[in-house]
DNA sequence: GTCCAGGATCGGG
DNA sequence: CCCGATCATGGA
């Protein structure tokens, strides 16, 4: 158990938040995920005192980077337009919020497959892919033996898949767990990433105009789809990815565009807070 | 049963 | 370049 002050983080609205998948509120104060193969369950012990179900030398290496816990997420608020009405309130709101730098490969099966379903629909499909054939990752006993954790809400965790294993599989599979239309763009995807067309390094070293022609040349990924993946797992954080809940706001607020130019750098962070606050604020109004 | 979802592709104008 | 039809399925 690692525990820590952090400012300006909140798991649970992080769960929330619809970036990533894989991760779960258990109750008002406890939250898991499953990523770089590991499970991991975080208590918030209030006053932003957070304990983490690993030892220091993982939340080093892993979780303060996941988490983005070393940019400054205050500056970024104040930086807004104070005449910004909604933006101010969706600042405000989402208080706390991280974008996470998920696995380059998750997150481009993730959001293929995210394409034209809800939140809730997409979660069902990313977890039968994970326990198909990913492999199954243990909780630490940690979570058991020590009472500032809570019991997980599952009995098994999986890890995400690698290309490998999801390029051995059949469209049969893959029409089983749900897919769709989308089975044969994920297969192509897994191909490119299995055979080395495609890897993490190779894209993380473009800069953001090549990565974004590189992303939507590939089979299935489009404008948005892109986007996501750019700002959800290489930290491009000026990216701002518009679904038909961020076109709401933009016609709503914005007279049908919102003009991302004004937050160059930030843009993509703001877009989070607009889409968390659009969803999930008018539930505390 | 109906409707919509963190859209992309394809063909045609 | 822009437009409309179409895509398979889960969840509300």
């Amino acid at each position: 158990m690692y525990k820590t002050k952090i400012n300006f983080f909140n798991p649970y609205k992080i769960a929330l938040s619809g970036q990533a998948f894989r991760i779960a509120p258990i109750d008002g104060t406890h939250t898991e995920l499953v990523s770089r193969g590991k499970y991991l369950q975080i208590a918030d012990l209030g006053e932003s005192v957070f304990a983490f179900s690993c030892g220091e030398e993982e939340f080093n290496n892993i979780w303060h980077n996941y988490f983005d816990l070393g940019r400054d997420y205050e500056g970024i608020a104040r930086s807004v337009d104070p005449g910004d009405d909604f933006l101010v309130k969706a600042t405000g709101f989402g208080s706390g919020i991280r974008i996470l730098k998920q696995e380059c490969f998750e997150t481009v099966i993730s959001y293929i497959i995210s394409q034209r379903r809800s939140i809730p629909s997409i979660t069902t499909c990313v977890d039968r892919l994970s326990s198909l054939c990913g492999g199954e990752v243990p909780v630490p006993d940690e979570v058991f033996k020590n009472d500032i954790f809570v019991s997980p809400l599952k009995e098994k965790y999986y890890a995400f898949p690698d290309a490998s294993r999801v390029a051995e599989l059949t469209a049969d599979d893959l029409n089983r767990i749900g897919a769709g239309y989308r089975t044969p763009y994920i297969m192509r995807a897994a191909q490119d990433f299995n055979s080395g067309k495609l890897t993490y390094e190779g894209l993380d070293s473009l800069d953001d105009d090549e990565l974004y022609k590189a992303l939507t040349s590939m089979y299935g990924v489009g404008v948005k789809v892109a986007n996501c993946i750019m700002l959800f797992s290489f930290a491009r954080t000026g990216r701002f990815p518009v679904d038909v809940w961020i076109k709401r706001i933009e016609d709503k607020y914005y007279g049908g565009k919102f003009d991302e130019t004004r937050y160059p750098g930030t843009a993509g962070i703001l877009q989070q807070f607009m889409f968390y606050y659009i969803r999930k604020g008018s539930l505390e109004e």
